[in-house]
DNA sequence: TTGAAAGCGCTAACAC
DNA sequence: GTGTTAGCGCTTTCAA
């Protein structure tokens, strides 16, 4: 016996499951949502759902969310998708918040403070029940807004040293060791850095984790052999490496801040005529897709850039249930891949 | 003469701006409004801004959307935003979205029916004024579906053949056809084609354009020198050059669907001894970042990703502002660009 | 030109 | 257990 629709046009709506269920539209509600699904009888709960499965009811979350102050929606501040590293956490994060039923929120921010306040409070706008921020300097407005209120924020690739706000990290101090233990195994002693920008964090880390690993290894982090770039690019990578080369201190590896920076190091390498491995070692950080395929293939250290993001989800539904929980800080294994770019240390000694 | 907030917790409504400007909330609106400002007296208009200015009042959207039924949001149904191509044709989207104040809200779908159905039925919940789909697959719900009232629709990197839908997508036939071309003018006679999935439209539309270059050079297109990939992989690619191989026609230059496949042509060929390009010449089609330094730098059509995305975007809003524009086409420039995976053809043959 | 009032679809406090 | 009511913040008729 077909029932005809009752409003007569648009999606059907929470009143015209109660007409055909014949309750109130507040037993409607009730009877749909999970949590309060208990507080109506079972033969009505069961007539509203059919109800609702016929007229093929969909629950209006703009509606819920002006009346809720909820959005099931997760603002993502990333500082460009077109990373791969970035693209994989982002994947990991809708994965990991869709299960829970939010959705992300997702805009690239290109590092660009202006670019993430105006992300920020569009978001904000658009009652996001939280953020997580990719974003990589280590000053930022967001850790230390009093306006920050209510709303949750997780750090996803970065951490912030008072362990006031959740955060998923790749353990940089543990890669950067794999890759110092690594040099040294092979009869390197001379190891220089190339480090990643300072103002960003996982440059800064690194870096420590370099100066950490050099000492435990017993050996001396030459200052004339670390080298600081103005950011994570392939063009920084060959400058620095050029830099390094041109102060005439003996090295035979070098530790680069991450994957670009390494491959410019090859070009350095290439342009005045040394060869990789065969006169310098070079390892690299992330291991980005493709790197294999590299000349040389690169020996680099994997971060799992989609288990972070998926990690940072599963923080933020945490936080979102959970009531005031202690902001928990993460740290994801890395794992060392060796490849062609590093080999035993050469007789031969450069520069 | 500081005034007092006068909604004293959260951020500041219109009533709040109506009390401190002294008019009735309805005035406030259309004051707010561009589109209506028109309507209210400049004296009046001036201190409502004032007040707005002063509250830091923000209009909220989910309000707003509630009212208007529409929400200032593009749903982008996405493979996966992993795969750099798509990564760049989505910040063209959100880059040419964002002057014009609408937010994309993304959905990975990795092609799949069902997860691109859901991620759409959630978007059309939330609201979302239209799509923007990178959809591959040629033949597809979301271009059939009778349901698709009233919301728009906008295609990235594919097209229907009706042309009732308003598409944005790199020209492939003008993009093989640069590759067939250099490859004649290198002397290459026997060109075999590694096609994509024939399933997926950039699969489709490529295979057709080999067919239709070969042609327009005089060439035969050998059926035994084609050989049809299940996906755009690396090891596809591998596979379907090896089958080419074993077929024992002779060719000297294969054009690859993407430069994934071409990436597993090198492998195949190397796998048998045969180089890259003295023996065989390869061409792929996309320029990924970083195909520039594989072993040989891969000569490869580059397609504009991000102006495809940018484009879409602003197809998108001119189907928003107009009221029926006939739906566009649009077709995007390619770019041979050449490396060295090309060369003369060898006297060597192969097989 | 502005005010009044209704209502988008939903939830939650309270009443029965 | 279920109905009633009020209202989230905004836009948009309709009247004045």
């Amino acid at each position: 016996m077909a029932m005809r629709k009752l409003s007569l046009e648009g999606p059907a709506t929470l009143r015209d499951v109660a007409r055909v269920a014949g309750v109130h539209p507040g037993t409607v509600s009730r009877a749909l949502n999970p949590q309060t699904r208990g507080l109506v009888n079972e033969r009505t709960a069961r007539r509203v759902l059919e109800a609702a499965q016929e007229l093929g009811y969909r629950p209006n979350p703009i509606a819920r969310g002006l009346r809720t102050n909820r959005s099931n929606t997760i603002g993502v501040l990333v500082p460009d998708l077109m990373n791969p590293l970035f693209a994989a956490v982002v994947r990991g994060i809708e994965d990991g918040l869709r299960e829970a039923g939010y959705t992300p929120l997702i805009a690239n921010t290109d590092n660009d403070a202006e670019r993430e306040q105006v992300a920020y409070e569009a978001m904000n706008a658009r009652q996001v029940d939280g953020f997580i921020a990719a974003t990589a300097r280590r000053d930022h407005w967001l850790l230390a807004d009093d306006a920050r209120t209510g709303v949750k924020l997780v750090l996803v690739n970065r951490r912030v040293d008072s362990d006031a706000l959740p955060a998923v990290t790749g353990d940089d101090h543990e890669g950067i060791r794999l890759a110092v233990e690594h040099l040294v195994r092979l009869g390197h002693r001379r190891i220089a850095h190339v480090a990643g920008s300072q103002s960003l964090y996982t440059g800064w880390s690194r870096h420590q984790g370099f100066l950490d690993a050099m000492r435990s290894e017993g050996l001396e982090a030459d200052p004339d052999l670390i080298v600081y770039s103005q950011g994570f690019t392939v063009r920084e990578g060959g400058r620095c490496c050029g830099e390094l080369l041109e102060r005439g201190r003996e090295f035979t590896a070098v530790v680069a801040g991450n994957d670009l920076l390494a491959l410019g190091c090859y070009d350095a390498l290439e342009q005045r005529g040394l060869r990789c491995p065969e006169d310098v070692s070079v390892v690299g950080y992330n291991d980005m897709p493709f790197v294999d395929r590299f000349r040389p293939p690169l020996t680099t250290v994997r971060v799992p850039h989609y288990e972070l993001g998926a990690t940072a989800a599963a923080l933020m539904l945490e936080q979102l249930r959970g009531r005031d929980l202690p902001p928990r800080q993460l740290l994801l294994a890395p794992e060392l891949v060796v490849r062609g770019s590093t080999a035993s240390r050469s007789q031969h000694v450069v520069p």
